[in-house]
DNA sequence: TTGAAAGCGCTAACAC
DNA sequence: GTGTTAGCGCTTTCAA
């Protein structure tokens, strides 16, 4: 047990006969150093295989910087993107990069922050939509405050700052118009009922993607009556049920716009256990177009967004010229892939 | 920037009218103090926001514990959620945990473990099939003792140990085993000419597919000749090229074992790019069963590895009887998921 | 060019 | 109970 220690600069000193400063100046290479000292020095640690403790450099200045990425999971493929994003910007740049999964829960978003500050990360980067309440709004106000008392900064990605004149960034993708565009889409192929399904009423996202639905069919000279929004909320068995549910209840519609990707594969399966097939019977759209939405059944129209850019932007925006980002807002465009999940309206639907 | 300042331990005992040591041992709670100073601790810490610097507590020895994982990328499904199983199970203990990706680069996964030994993680996680030539098993020989000797522990998932003696622990799934059964499934629908996708000589984890894939094929009664692999490697992109080569060049096979179910998202693709229909022309199995395998076209039969398990397997076993884990192996089961992609071989084609 | 010494923020002995 | 003190391993003045 007396090997449980690890290796000290003043080992890799007394080796190397030099003192401890020396061969701190020799190790960082910041300070000039006779390269015969040096190579002494090296050649020590080397043999020693001694690695520096990051927490004492920390404590004294030196440290290595970190960013954090929060997402709910780290499993849905637009998550993922986003995270190798951030995780590929910061590498580049020789940070070091945390993911944390909240599952969705406040709280455990609230506690991986503070471990972040705790840590000392100079980044922190909160992904996904959110509910805009009271509770949430008063949460990242904190973050951003504690945060910028120590010089850290705060990206908020695809959700909205609580106020405008709170030090975090905010980067995101221009939801709204995503939405009118697909929209737009699927009313040039001819349909006119069309439904939304994945709505998450107060989710900033959604809500943004329900209203560039709804902006779209009003462009179209639609009736607002001719908008059906399906509440199910996100995720591929919240798709599949709603829709399950929805053509037990009625056929009025020839259309479908998933709230995101992974909807969009649950309402696919819904409708292919109804037998009907897309795009023949009903065409659908989706949304995020994650890596594999061309090999569902048929390959699914979608709008792209692209998640991994979202990520290294996030880190870009953050890090260059830190001043003047704060409180900066940031949007990303987006665009459609045309697949094969939209069709013209079946004959005689109208 | 005079605020640019952590509050410290310090402050907070004024403010408390106490010394640094009883605010230490009230906040940290593991050394009796008095309700009402401790109640005055709490309070003067909230206030002022506190928390507590993470580098100091670690280098005086109370340190959070920290894990690592490493991966090629987050963004394959089967890695996220390995990667979210070892979060998981890491989060439950009250541990850290950061996630690398080395895009499948030795040396960035060389620097990754340096780094985590200069963090001081007590846990790393090396997950993913290799190459085992020389120079992987310097490197992990190099990793396993480097973290032994400060205690910390090793664990490589779907990779070997170079060497049973070695301060290093492997939990892997019987790749052999899952892949025998599969190529057994495709058999018993009475496949006979049946073609490995993927293989990637000298990787730990498709030689054992491709193993276990000839052994089902000897049990059949089939000669060695029988078997033929095409080593176009992993990837959807590979899988797609691989897949559209070989049917150019023939048809003289039924069926296709994808090395994983990326490589079977591509040659679904290719399949039906050629006009052949699955699984009527042609039937198809994975590997993996990740998310959305069900989404493909047809819904894919495949073996599912419980891939996050494996991460929480990896965790648990790692910190369960240190000293016993050392050098053990242990071998995750795995099973067929049966969907549709699976049928008989065309008629006449024998 | 190099060494001695101070100190980063915290906890754990060791007094009182 | 609570305060004082001594470091944890490192970098960085400040002298020599």
């Amino acid at each position: 047990m007396e090997s449980k220690r690890r290796v000290t600069i003043r080992e890799v000193a007394e080796r190397a006969g030099v003192s401890m400063a020396t061969a701190s100046r020799a190790l960082s290479g910041n300070h000039p150093v006779p390269a015969a000292t040096r190579a002494r020095v090296l050649r020590a640690a080397r043999d020693l295989d001694y690695v520096a403790n990051a927490h004492a450099r920390a404590l004294v200045g030196g440290g290595r910087k970190m960013a954090a990425v929060v997402v709910r999971q780290v499993t849905s493929p637009f998550y993922a993107q986003v995270a190798e994003g951030v995780e590929a910007e910061a590498a580049d740049r020789g940070w070091l990069c945390v993911v944390g999964a909240t599952g969705g829960d406040p709280q455990r978003e609230m506690e991986f922050v503070q471990l972040m500050r705790e840590e000392g990360a100079r980044l922190v980067i909160l992904v996904g939509g959110v509910v805009e309440d009271d509770a949430y709004r008063e949460r990242v106000t904190h973050y951003a405050q504690a945060l910028d008392a120590t010089g850290a900064r705060l990206v908020l990605c695809g959700r909205p700052a609580p106020d405008p004149d709170i030090p975090a960034l905010v980067v995101e993708f221009d939801n709204e118009a995503g939405a009118r565009a697909i929209t737009g889409h699927l009313l040039s192929a001819g349909h006119r009922r069309i439904v939304f399904l994945g709505g998450l009423p107060g989710n900033t996202a959604l809500d943004a993607r329900v209203a560039g639905y709804r902006a779209a069919l009003a462009e179209h000279g639609l009736p607002a009556e001719a908008a059906h929004v399906v509440d199910c909320g996100l995720g591929r068995a919240a798709g599949l049920r709603a829709m399950a549910e929805l053509l037990k209840e009625t056929r009025e519609f020839t259309a479908v716009f998933a709230g995101d990707d992974m909807v969009a594969a649950g309402a696919l399966r819904a409708i292919a256990d109804a037998g009907l097939t897309v795009p023949d019977d009903m065409s659908v759209v989706g949304y995020n177009d994650i890596p594999l939405a061309e090999d569902f059944n048929p390959p699914l129209t979608t709008v792209r967004t692209p998640a991994e850019e979202l990520g290294r932007a996030a880190v870009r925006i953050a890090l260059r010229d830190p001043e003047h980002a704060a409180g900066s807002h940031h949007l990303l465009g987006t665009h459609i892939v045309v697949r094969r999940s939209v069709g013209a309206p079946p004959e005689g639907s109208h």
